[in-house]
DNA sequence: ATCATAGGATTGTCAAACAATCCGAAGCTA
DNA sequence: TAGCTTCGGATTGTTTGACAATCCTATGAT
């Protein structure tokens, strides 16, 4: 077992810290991330800076327009709808393996998460449902054994999110969500595959659309 | 229509060239790429090539450890496993797309890669099969019409490449690889998604086995 | 009003430097 | 001889400064 603590380079906080600002919002899609000034805003050279937007860009958080420089990416709704597509495979699949190989403890967990979640629910907590949601997915991901298809599912989240930022609100399908989850989980613990992958399948169906829908409101608004 | 041609700066070249250098095998998995080195070999600065190297990073071609630095990526057995399990689900997926949207067109074009390919093997031309096998799927990637898919699957296929650069031989599957790909193609002709999901798995679950089979022999050998 | 031009802002790239870290090899000890 | 310590070279992580190439904008000319 390797306990190593690495001091954590001057890099891996600042694309950490830039992930964290992009995900949130606090940097628009669209807006240009001059190199000069995230030099001043994180404390760190140009080299640096330029070394963490790479990474952004390998995680298609940022475009690098030749001539241009970075800017965080603008998501289509039609790109959202082929992540969708995607997700919809792979966590399909993550829930089908998490029905198979997820251990008594592991299910414990996700139970315990997901009760969390509906407490937030409960509570109209929009912070902790986001919270003990990434927390539910973590686990299944663990669970589902396959580390490239948490990498990539990981991916598709932080992108998903580029859209999320303005059209956060859907809380009313909060309670939907919430059954939805629950349907994922009941498989699981039955040792059911093929009914996990469906239920997950569904539920990023139900998102998608949900997206769609708040997409909509948007645009007219 | 944009016909710009843009003089593609001399980090753009740097990860081609890196890029085609490793998944050629020329550079082997678990090498360490020194940046010194590099510097040399590509007559660049060190930022630029520290620049390239992350965006590599990206693409997992390669692995940085703090510290330490740059290698090629080692791929295990386990994870290729995992990358082949990914790839059965969307080059599904992408078929499927391909029988509903390709237009006749590109179904020519796929029959013209389909037919070069068999031409190969039948020459035994193991560098025209690579080709023509990169060609098709091309095709069919563009046909699907799903950026994402194609993006996230041009990735696997690198990636497997890193274990193929030893295993190559393996040419006695042409053959069967021939017919397999020729059962996609003719349910892409027939416009039959489901049909061709089903051949485009059954592709690569044998191109698994098959890397199965020539993993073991290397173990022996 | 349209076009050309100039200037500022920004990126792309290079060079040089230095501290921190790692790794191997020499030397010392038992 | 085996094992431990120490030392030094090699390599990375990061900074600073510089300059050409490119883009964008605002100014000025027709």
């Amino acid at each position: 077992m390797d306990l190593r603590v690495t001091p954590l380079g001057v890099q891996s906080q600042a694309v950490d810290k830039l992930r964290e600002a992009i995900v949130s919002g606090h940097f628009q899609p669209g807006q240009r991330l001059v190199e000069a000034e995230l030099c001043r805003l994180l404390g760190i050279s140009r080299g640096s800076v330029r070394e963490a937007l790479r990474r952004l860009e390998g995680e298609r958080l940022v475009v690098i327009t030749p001539n241009r420089g970075p800017s965080v990416t603008e998501l289509s709704w039609e790109e959202a709808v082929q992540i969708y597509d995607v997700r919809r495979l792979l966590e399909g699949e993550a829930a089908a393996l998490a029905a198979r190989r997820a251990t008594a403890a592991q299910r414990e967990e996700m139970e315990a998460a997901l009760e969390a979640f509906e407490a937030a629910v409960a509570a109209e907590d929009a912070l902790g449902r986001v919270g003990a949601t990434a927390c539910f997915y973590d686990l299944v991901l663990a669970a589902c054994g396959n580390a490239v298809v948490d990498e990539i599912l990981r991916g598709l989240h932080a992108r998903i999110n580029l859209l999320r930022s303005r059209s956060m609100s859907r809380q009313g399908r909060a309670p939907e969500s919430a059954r939805e989850l629950r349907a994922i989980l009941a498989a699981i613990r039955d040792r059911a595959p093929a009914a996990a992958r469906k239920a997950a399948m569904l539920h990023v169906q139900a998102a998608c659309a949900a997206a769609k829908e708040a997409m909509a409101e948007r645009r007219v608004a």
